[in-house]
DNA sequence: TAAGTTTATTGATCTAGGTCAATCATTCAC
DNA sequence: GTGAATGATTGACCTAGATCAATAAACTTA
């Protein structure tokens, strides 16, 4: 928890009191492996913030999993769509690995930003950070070939690479595990 | 400016007075039709508000052109990515049509937040905005195919596609002028 | 550690969409 | 209006990545 303060000043440049009345509204909750967080199908009521482990959230294209985003320590992890605009989820969100997230209500959010003007913009803060890592997704992939994504990847995030599996890696890139084999094969 | 007025009090819950002060940091400019808003390379330090016309981002893929997005009136156009990070932009923002467009400035803004603690909040909202938006086209991306992302946008847009050549909705489907023609052809 | 499952690799095809080139249709400038 | 650009269509081919199927590794878990 002392870890997270520290990241939230640092992130969202909170002042220590502010972040620790924002951290005053999470709830600390245990995910297994392959638990999910987030139902499809449910309104997104809730956000988590990672303090140790690793998450996704995955879109369903016919019987095909399609993932939107990983997640992982001293991150945000929500279906922040469905959350902002109080619409039915169309992605599941999972651990990957066993997680430990502190969790934030919508209500707990809203009663905090009545009674504390730093909210508006840390609220807004986070809003950016999401809006420029949903940018450089779409422009990757707008862009980018198949190799060069997965380069890049493992150039940008080698260790969140390592801790997943190709599979995974494969249908965040928007592409199938043959071709990610096939990739690294060509490289090697 | 009226309009313009409503459309901000409707859009991001603003009461008329503050929506006025927010106006007042506005300048309007006019563009003509393929003229250059914003270069690509300069780092954006302004926002504008298009009270009429069309304009688009584009990226620029070895000589072609790929484009972002689309905007038109009542919208917001600026390279936000760049904005927010002050890094040169990598894409070039142009209008469309001839269009009339009210900018505001980075300067500005910020002294607009200094004095006026609703800016944290509209900032806020028009974040969300661009931020669905952004998903969504995201999300399509990479779960449609060429044909359904014409198709999709053909039935949310039909007054914006309307007023694009095909040549342009081509590259904002990703896709190449002769793609769309096929698709419009089978469709037929 | 052996059996069973889950991943990863490889090869042989297939397909959506790209490329190139020709023709046709529009729009725009004079 | 006429000619020159600019945009759209069509056809013949090409290519990145998908699909299907068969092994081969790599982890579970008993």
């Amino acid at each position: 928890m002392e870890e997270m303060k520290n990241q939230l000043c640092k992130d969202f440049e909170l002042t220590e009191e502010d972040a620790s009345i924002f951290l005053r509204a999470f709830t600390p909750v245990q995910l297994k492996k392959h638990e999910v967080f987030i139902e499809e199908g449910e309104v997104c009521h809730k956000i988590g913030f990672i303090e140790k482990g690793l998450l996704m959230c995955v879109y369903n294209k016919d019987g095909d999993e399609v993932i939107d985003e990983f997640s992982y320590e001293n991150n945000f992890i929500a279906d922040y769509y469905s959350f902002l605009t109080h619409t039915p989820t169309t992605k599941e969100v999972r651990a990957i690995e066993e997680s430990l997230i502190h969790v934030v209500t919508r209500a707990g959010l809203e009663n905090l930003s009545s009674n504390h003007s730093f909210m508006d913009r840390l609220i807004r803060k986070i809003n950016e950070k999401l809006f420029l890592r949903t940018q450089l997704r779409l422009k990757s992939l707008m862009l980018d070939s198949a190799t060069k994504r997965y380069e890049s990847l493992i150039a940008d995030k080698p260790n969140l690479a390592q801790r997943i599996p190709q599979y995974l890696i494969a249908s965040y890139l928007n592409v199938k595990p043959e071709t990610v084999s096939r990739i690294r094969k060509k490289n090697a």
